[in-house]
DNA sequence: AGGGTTTGTTGATTCGAATCAACAAAGAGC
DNA sequence: GCTCTTTGTTGATTCGAATCAACAAACCCT
């Protein structure tokens, strides 16, 4: 015999053992694999004395066995899977927050986060949703990395989903994103309540709805701190520091330059104190400076520690599956809930 | 009549319609099941006009059929989904770099990446290798999200699994870790190649295997320069900026003080600029900076911008992946390979 | 024309676990 | 002693797709 398995010879290419099925479990135990199955799934419906059920686990046990989840799936019709698809993974820290929120929730509710990631790449993303319709998710996220308006794949409608960070236009899918409007508020009052009249923006690129989200939160608190709006005040960066760096120059060379900075996001705010900094300022004596996002690598470190804002990842995530949940539980005929989450102040040391 | 389906009355939660199967593309293309599969999965052996090829792609189309994943790995015995476990995803920028570097090459070959992220929780990384085991990948990726030795658990045994920026003690399973050596010895061989003889080297907590690897790499560097080793010159700091800053100090304060110095981490690094800076020196001019990690966020808007060294998280995730695959195709018996890939330095105009 | 192929197609079986329906054995009630 | 339950347990079926074995029909050759 050149074989030592049983006769029904597998494939070449699984030279491992066979995992024990819950008929081999059977076998060892003397019961019948119906009755396997009543035991390990803890069925009470089904009355057994606690002696058989012992057996069973034991035989189990002792074989190693692991359920087979594709089985069960089949013949139960769920899977337990949830799917999210983002559009980068890499390169911000912000995937890795919204992920673990979305996951922790899911996990802590016996799902399964199935995480894809497709560069934004349109091809790879219907191939991803494609995937995830096959496995039989039980629905999906579908998460941006910056909050922006997306256009949704047509697939996407095949399965409950929810939007993670982003929103399509139509406002046909439920989506939480942060409320950036209530941010630039918080950030503007915080400032003014620091004892400062007049606050220079230095605002995202102005197409994206943080920078027109914020600019609004801006003005709201301008207006509630009876502070006039002044135009010159607002500037538009390109999100990175060495726009930080110029624009910051440019507040402070004009005739009433401010004495405080709400800088888009913390990159723009590192730029800002390199140059209040080069131009023999300090923080946050001679200029205040906030920022956003809270990217904690940065903002902890720089000196003094920077006062910022941080965006809601974590609670999105988890958001997002949490409302999937209650898809699944009542299929609700309420239009799709679009919910906007807070964003949190982190104060430091540079007001 | 109060229900307007089918008799087999499904459970409550189910309101979406079936979503339809082999046997309903059969009925509306007017073949057998068995001819649908071997059409939608474009079987070659059996032959079969394109007549009839055309009309059950078509009702397959129309039907808005897809395949059940589930079903199709019961049969086939394959999942074609590999793990990756992760003790950490939202704290760090390796994690995205790693995870999409697995991914990556993991969908190029036609696989799901499944992840599952753990906080380094014991309890939960058994449960989620439970999960993985249940749900049958083909392997595992037991990844740490910084250069560590771990403790196996056991039930990984049960599968392929390869170590991912970690290794175990016993060396039994594969794994793939930066060459800590060779990233400390580019580092150091770069800034001797620059003129610096007196190098200073501010290094991790003594106990990380990237401190204890990147130092024999410094000590060779200067031995191949023909540099004499002084103990005073290194330094030990927990991995902060505000370690780099004191340290940074200390060694500034040497009676014969560094012209360069190699630190453990960016944000070491980011607190030495502050001290360089502080004490009136320049950067590169009076002392020369080198960093690793090369953290975007910090390293490329740094002034002047930090020449660091970046870690091979993508390479090694993919490594991870490949290594697996190799070990699907041919069980080999050779010893688990233990793999260290390279740091590169990205040269930019701290030194 | 008759045997041998090739071409198309199908019915039956299988994967592993969950369930349903059925039924023997043991108690209960009178 | 005889129905009626309850208690334990099992055989058969199901989920959806992949395959195997079988077979009718058409074609090919001498």
């Amino acid at each position: 015999m050149t074989r030592s398995q049983s006769k029904d010879a597998q494939p070449e290419s699984r030279p491992t053992t066979r995992r024990p099925t819950t008929y081999d479990v059977a076998r060892l135990a003397g019961v019948a694999q119906s009755t396997v199955s009543y035991v390990l799934n803890d069925n009470r419906t089904v009355t057994l004395p606690q002696e058989t059920r012992d057996r069973v686990w034991e035989a189990a046990q002792q074989l190693g066995y692991r359920p087979n989840a594709a089985a069960a799936s089949l013949r139960r019709g769920r899977t337990n899977t949830i799917g999210l698809i983002s559009d980068e993974i890499a390169t911000t820290p912000f995937a890795g927050k919204m992920i673990k929120g979305a996951q922790d929730y899911a996990w802590a509710n016996q799902k399964l986060l199935t995480i894809i990631n497709t560069d934004g790449d349109h091809t790879l993303t219907d191939a991803a949703i494609t995937m995830m319709l096959e496995r039989r998710v039980e629905g999906v996220i579908y998460a941006a990395m910056h909050h922006q308006q997306v256009t949704l794949p047509a697939t996407l409608r095949e399965t409950p989903a929810v939007l993670l960070d982003c929103y399509s236009q139509d406002g046909s899918l439920a989506s939480v994103t942060p409320d950036e409007i209530a941010g630039g508020r918080t950030a503007t009052d915080y400032i003014i309540n620091k004892g400062h009249r007049r606050i220079g923006f230095i605002n995202l690129q102005p197409d994206l709805p943080a920078a027109t989200g914020r600019l609004a939160g801006y003005q709201a608190a301008l207006a509630g701190g009876g502070i006039p709006f002044d135009p010159a005040l607002v500037v538009n960066g390109n999100s990175r520091a060495d726009s930080g760096y110029t624009l910051t120059q440019q507040l402070l060379n004009l005739p009433v330059p401010p004495t405080a900075i709400f800088c888009g996001n913390d990159n723009i705010a590192m730029g800002a104190y390199d140059a209040v900094r080069d131009r023999g300022l300090r923080i946050p004596d001679d200029v205040g400076i906030v920022g956003f996002d809270n990217q904690e690598i940065i903002a902890a470190y720089l000196r003094p520690a920077l006062t910022t804002l941080e965006l809601p990842h974590y609670a999105m995530g988890q958001w997002a599956v949490q409302y999937l949940f209650g898809q699944f539980d009542h299929a609700s005929d309420a239009p799709p809930a679009q919910v906007h989450l807070p964003c949190r102040l982190i104060e430091r040391a540079s007001v």
